[in-house]
DNA sequence: CCAAAATACGAATAATTCGTCAGGTTCTCT
DNA sequence: AGAGAACCTGACGAATTATTCGTATTTTGG
């Protein structure tokens, strides 16, 4: 009776034909619109089938429901900064603290870029955020973060690694995220990242220099 | 034809006898109690007046609309954070540091204390965060924030320090925001608020060294 | 070229929700 | 007491929305 949890977030039919596909493209590209021109509050089915120049009935043939076109834009994201991350990270040749830097540059440039839609996505998480999917794919996304940053600070005490990690990972994602909130000019979008990756540098330097137990 | 943005976030009617006075307290507390047990998605005016034990009417007679009991709530919520703040803010006797560490305790502390109810509102913020009314709440919350911080980078050079407050206050609030997403010990509080407060600190202390500019 | 599979359509449906209003009840004050 | 103000009620109207399903069209494989 009650529809307390978003059951169903996977596929509903794997698109066979080209025009399939395309479909699929137009209804994403339609929804990205959407999200951007009117926001969270006025992204519905039927008005993304109407911008991607489809009917409502096709667009329930490929996604179970709404949740599931918000979940997708959602995780493509998340794929796309975790790659861009993880290019950073696997480049050996950068020091670590350099790559700290190019990390932070990169987190908060990419979150300031397309932030109206970055921001209706966020108002709008709350209709695929509980399901398992949603759960596992932001498991995901965090590794990547928390990995790179055990990485970095591998010479302070394990028992503060954790901890460390976690402040850099929220301080960073949330902390971006809020910056983006508002329209940012490019100059004030390096001026935060640079003043952001010194905070970093700075609080791990003083860890390092700290031999408490 | 279309509701753009919330047109009217003010009061209906003001009570004149005390039964109107508690129908509006238990109306509140009702809200709380719909946002903490069923979340943003499930807070109806229907649902609120149920649980409170009053008709739909009654409600709307003291509330103009669902946004204004949210908006109300969230108020409190942000008076509540900076009288506190302010306290803290104005007790000359406790050095800059220690005042610093202590904003950061009782900030985190605040933000993961009643979790469940901040994460329901912040998911419906999008129901009154455009209204004049709520940006201007912000404005002054932000406000206290920010001289607060001005105060204690006052040793920055100027051209810097507008950016640095920039990026403690996101910090602060979306960091901490962020980490009480999740349930935490009273310990992980305590270290993440430490950790936060050593960063900060760190990072200040950096800047007092750099005599760049 | 044809049958079956895949795809597309969009009116109809069922459910939910906000907010109102006409009428009744309780309080206040003289 | 009683008139008028304040207050409360809850069924109802109007609007929106997610999703389905019967039908029509297109593509594919043989």
């Amino acid at each position: 009776m009650v529809k307390r949890s978003t059951p169903c977030i996977s596929k509903r039919k794997d698109p066979k034909q080209a025009r399939a596909n395309a479909l699929i493209a137009a209804i994403l590209e339609a929804a990205v619109q959407v999200l951007r021109t009117e926001g969270a509050m006025r992204f519905t089915t039927a008005r993304v089938a109407e911008r991607a120049g489809v009917s409502v009935g096709s667009l329930y043939q490929y996604f179970p429901n709404k949740a599931a076109i918000l979940f997708r834009l959602q995780s493509d994201e998340w794929r796309e900064t975790s790659e861009r991350l993880r290019a950073i990270l696997e480049d050996g040749a950068t020091p670590p603290k350099e790559r700290l830097r190019r990390m932070v540059h990169a987190f908060v440039r990419s979150e300031c870029d397309e932030a109206q839609v970055r921001i209706a996505l966020h108002d709008a998480a709350p209709l695929f955020r509980d399901a398992p999917e949603a759960e596992a794919a932001r498991e995901d996304g965090s590794d990547v973060i928390q990995n790179f940053i055990e990485m970095t600070i591998s010479h302070v005490v394990a028992a503060r690694r954790a901890i460390v990690a976690d402040l850099i990972e929220t301080t960073l994602c949330r902390g971006a995220s809020g910056f983006s909130e508002v329209e940012r000019s490019d100059a004030e979008i390096e001026a935060y990242a640079s003043a952001m990756s010194d905070m970093f540098c700075a609080y791990l330097d003083s860890l390092a220099n700290d031999t408490k137990i």
